[in-house]
DNA sequence: GCAAAAGTGTTTTGTCTACACCCATGA
DNA sequence: TCATGGGTGTAGACAAAACACTTTTGC
């Protein structure tokens, strides 16, 4: 009964799009693919895909993250979802827009290639297809909201990292620049991270102590939230 | 050539449902409906409904809107989408939610008793259809996170409204009490309210300054953001 | 004149910001 | 020994929080 009265209404095709993000130590990266579909073939695209009719839409997202990546457990958020009628030329596609943090250099380069994906500066990135650009705006500006409450920055560093290269990420996501010890004090304090007895030495000669995040804490202050910047 | 590539993938059915928050002096209240669909009929459910393909996911929830309450121009955004697949059991139903502020007395009351419509207490819900509790918890939190940043309160109140009536609906959104000084000194430093030569007389003797706000600062401000709480 | 809500300042506390020098090391 | 990036503390400004009494007026 239920269904019958359900059958009456119209049925979308509906897409997920993935703004994928990554730090390489310098600036804040998108991964963007090659449009191996048409319309628009050929044309700089999120990756993305259709949800398929036996999966959720998380699942979805997840499904295209990892044929992508190569990588599971990434942290990835819904960010939107965008409706308009004439958004994709070629048919009525409604897009669930999703962000992910991956750590760069933990994805399989050789599934990159396959599907045509880059790393891109995210800053500058090229004209994308459709409605991509609003996508990446849009979630780029949640990134920073999300960061400077929820201490999630860590899902774009290795797993030992130093302060710089912390202070260097949120400088990169805010594209300004932090004092270094009234960053420092203020991540310290928050009492997760752990200090290792280990330095990285390659960019400088005294070297500089790594760090890796308390998990406990971490997940508690991700959903508490936090005040960092 | 696109459209073939497209008709390969499978379609869904797209919802809309509405988290209509309002506030009437008191509390904060939410509107639900009796369900006329199946499965389910009879029971609370959030006002919603199907998408059609020629309007975007956003005009379908403004139509819904407008539909139950009469009102247009009113303050509403896109939540959340929510694409679990068994989340709704009559079929496979993807529903985007959107929350909206309404000022209460000026919903029309004979189109609300039609759809069997009713204000219910915000934080005492009863328990509503699919995942629609869970929507509601979600509308809620992203409220409070909200009015702390921008001055959307107000689209919760009557036009002209006393301090106190603005203090009660920060109380009542956050179920919790604020500082009566502090609060208002810090709305009445943003400079977005405009005290009339008006008092409101029915709440006590000596009768309290009615306000409205200013337009021009009340945009501006919207986007830039505040700190409110 | 009294009950009931409105309106109004100050002090204290804590937080954020600005700012500059010494340290350790490899070359 | 020097060049390079790493690491650290303090003082002042500002914002937030705590706090209680006087005013108005209808009854």
């Amino acid at each position: 009964m239920g269904r019958i009265e359900y059958r009456n209404h119209d049925r979308f095709l509906l897409s997920v799009d993935c703004i994928i993000f990554g730090f390489d130590g310098k600036g804040m990266k998108a991964l963007i693919v090659k449009r191996a579909l048409e319309p628009e073939t050929g044309k700089w695209s999120l990756s993305g895909g259709f949800v398929k009719k036996e999966e959720s839409v998380d699942q979805a997202a997840e499904r295209i993250l990892v044929t992508l990546t190569g990588l599971e457990k990434i942290y990835m958020e819904q960010l939107h979802c965008f409706g308009d009628i004439s958004r994709d030329p070629g048919g009525r596609v409604v897009s669930i827009a999703y962000y992910a943090l991956i750590k760069i250099d933990a994805s399989n380069e050789q599934l990159l290639d396959t599907h045509n994906a880059q790393w891109v500066d995210l800053h500058h990135l090229p004209p994308l297809i459709f409605d991509h650009n609003q996508m990446v705006k849009m979630a780029k500006e949640r990134l920073q909201q999300k960061v400077a409450n929820h201490p999630i920055g860590f899902e774009l560093l290795p797993h030992k990292f130093t302060l710089q290269q912390l202070l260097g990420l949120y400088e990169a996501i805010y594209e300004t620049n932090f004092d270094k010890r009234n960053f420092t004090r203020k991540i310290l304090a928050l009492g997760i991270l752990q200090r290792l007895n280990e330095k990285e030495r390659e960019s400088s000669k005294k070297g500089a102590f790594y760090y890796v995040f308390d998990k406990k804490k971490y997940k508690q202050l991700e959903h508490e939230g936090i005040k960092l910047i």
